[in-house]
DNA sequence: CTGAAAGCGCTTACAG
DNA sequence: CTGAAAGCGCTTACAG
């Protein structure tokens, strides 16, 4: 049986008031009575009840995060962010991955009003996720990773996944004016891959150079997809000068490999792109020129305005944008060291 | 205001005993009735509230993870392997990170009893760790994963690293029995490191060739430290026939770059083998063999065996060992092809 | 099968 | 500065 805050009362010789007051320094407390009641807070060992708190402040602090998956470095450099900075700012972080076929209810229901969580870090990175439409019902404060719900107020916080894409795509067309560039993403209605698509599809055209149908191509993000796919492809592809722009660094460590399984130099026969800068990046040989996106940093600033509107219901909601940059390494042939 | 218990109650024209009933399908409920109070709930959109069920119940349906780090592809699997675990026995987790020096009291604190989570789950890899201590005087429901804490009684689920490391040595021996080799562990005090090294001193006692001090180096597990560590030393260790045992595919795989950067052969000039099997073991060149821990299945059983003990307290505590197993690749010239 | 009432462990006006 | 009391939203014996 766990010791109660009228314990500590009695032990202490005061009512259970008193000992709240200390333990909420809020009125004043006579300095002396104060001491005693944290005596004996000590000697029993006394930590409040989290649930009869919860029910008379109507407030956890607990932040939950919802992630469409939990796989990979990606995923879990923005979950030790969020949780870094949940700390941080006096809060504890569940955590729980969805997936797209998944409505969310369930996990939801359980976080949302009048529930568990004080609010809720949602990453939809589908546009078809069910969970989308869950998410317009709730009304306990929300912040969007990486994507937006219509008709839904929250904050947001993306990556400029365009700027990042567009810089990519100049890059590569500014070392290799020439090239064919074949655009590898994921699913046709992952977000990330729509935005990063566009930014190709629109340099391309405003270099004259509209992209055909060839030149892109949907898979699922994963290595072993993105393997079998480029086995069979590279050496065609290194028949011209061509670049491949992967919308991750997963795919792009594979066509790497499948055009050194095929003894194929990168970048001199072939040249590889990728995107995120997971550490993936720097593990191949040669490394990934990728682009580089703050993952740590995105976690660490939901929780911020989590946190914000927690405290703040009425303030206008915002949306942060993070940039993302070009790395440039070795799989494309850089600029510094592209013409040996 | 969030609707209430109380609202349903009206709603349906019954009272709240009856709600809590169809909630909670314990004792029979007039199927009518128990229709009327669904429509009122589904109306309404009722949700209970978690903190006053909790308050009765004792019970939150939380899982608390505490993890070192929440750092690098071996916790996120760990984390993958739990939540799915969690989410299947109806349970929600929370997810924190400790370092060595902290004591965990804070974390421990709130989570633990009468706290938010029904229990815990800890991994504590090193030996001077603090919140071993602060373990000891916690007395919720604990697992802990991949290490013990003497004086508290708990479960445990831990990765049999010295028949791992054992099977790993002997296969060194077995291709290339006059190698030189070398033990990079992480640091002195992690535990793993200590199981780790203790299977190669052992091995190589056995077959009469007891390590020396310079065979034995720690570093931090860290791809940075290991890599500028080995540059130094490769063009050393190939002028012997040598295997570098590393502690974990991170060192490993710096040590396979380092090798190549000074233009050696891998496994030709210098055999490397790493430990965990993690994606990175797959990614270098050639790709590492390695000894694979089952670090989703540890985080799954874990899952397990805490919720056992949280509906079973008087349990006897039990122990799980999970295989480790020797993966072979290329890093080491396999059985396989080694001879070509 | 159903309702009135006690109680879970806190916080917070309200008096003093 | 401090205490008695109400109340947060539930569950669960206890009567009926």
């Amino acid at each position: 049986m766990p010791v109660s805050i009228e314990d500590v009362a009695k032990k202490a010789n005061v009512s259970i008031s008193t000992v709240s007051r200390v333990l909420n320094s809020k009125n004043i407390v006579n300095q002396d009575t104060k001491k005693r009641v944290e005596e004996a807070i000590e000697e029993l060992g006394y930590r409040p009840n989290v649930f009869a708190r919860g029910l008379m402040l109507q407030k956890s602090n607990i932040l939950a995060l919802v992630l469409p998956d939990l796989h990979g470095e990606f995923y879990s450099e923005i979950i030790r962010g969020a949780n870094l900075k949940a700390r941080e700012l006096g809060y504890h972080m569940m955590i729980s991955s969805v997936d797209a076929d998944d409505d969310g209810k369930d996990v939801l229901s359980t976080v949302s009003s009048p529930g568990l969580a004080d609010g809720i870090i949602v990453m939809v990175s589908d546009m078809d996720s069910k969970i989308r439409k869950t998410l317009k019902k709730t009304n306990i404060p929300i912040v969007l990773l990486d994507g937006e719900v219509p008709d839904v107020k929250h904050d947001t916080v993306v990556i400029d996944q365009r700027m990042g894409a567009d810089a990519m795509v100049r890059h590569i067309l500014a070392g290799n004016e020439t090239d064919r560039i074949i655009f590898i993403g994921g699913p046709q209605t992952n977000l990330d891959t729509i935005d990063r698509l566009a930014a190709y599809k629109q340099v391309m055209t405003e270099v004259n150079r509209t992209p055909i149908n060839e030149d892109i191509v949907h898979l699922d993000y994963s290595y072993k997809t993105a393997f079998e796919y480029a086995i069979e492809r590279v050496m065609e592809w290194s028949s011209v000068p061509t670049t491949i722009f992967a919308a991750n660094d997963e795919m792009a460590a594979a066509i790497v490999d499948a055009a050194i399984a095929a003894t194929l130099n990168v970048p001199q026969h072939l040249r590889v792109v990728g995107f995120d800068d997971t550490r993936i990046a720097q593990l191949t040989h040669p490394r990934l020129t990728t682009v580089r996106v703050p993952m740590a940093d995105m976690g660490a600033i939901a929780v911020e305005l989590l946190c914000k509107r927690i405290t703040e219901e009425n303030r206008p909601a915002s949306k942060v944008t993070l940039q993302a940059e070009v790395v440039i390494r070795e799989s494309c042939g850089s600029r510094l060291n592209g013409d040996q």
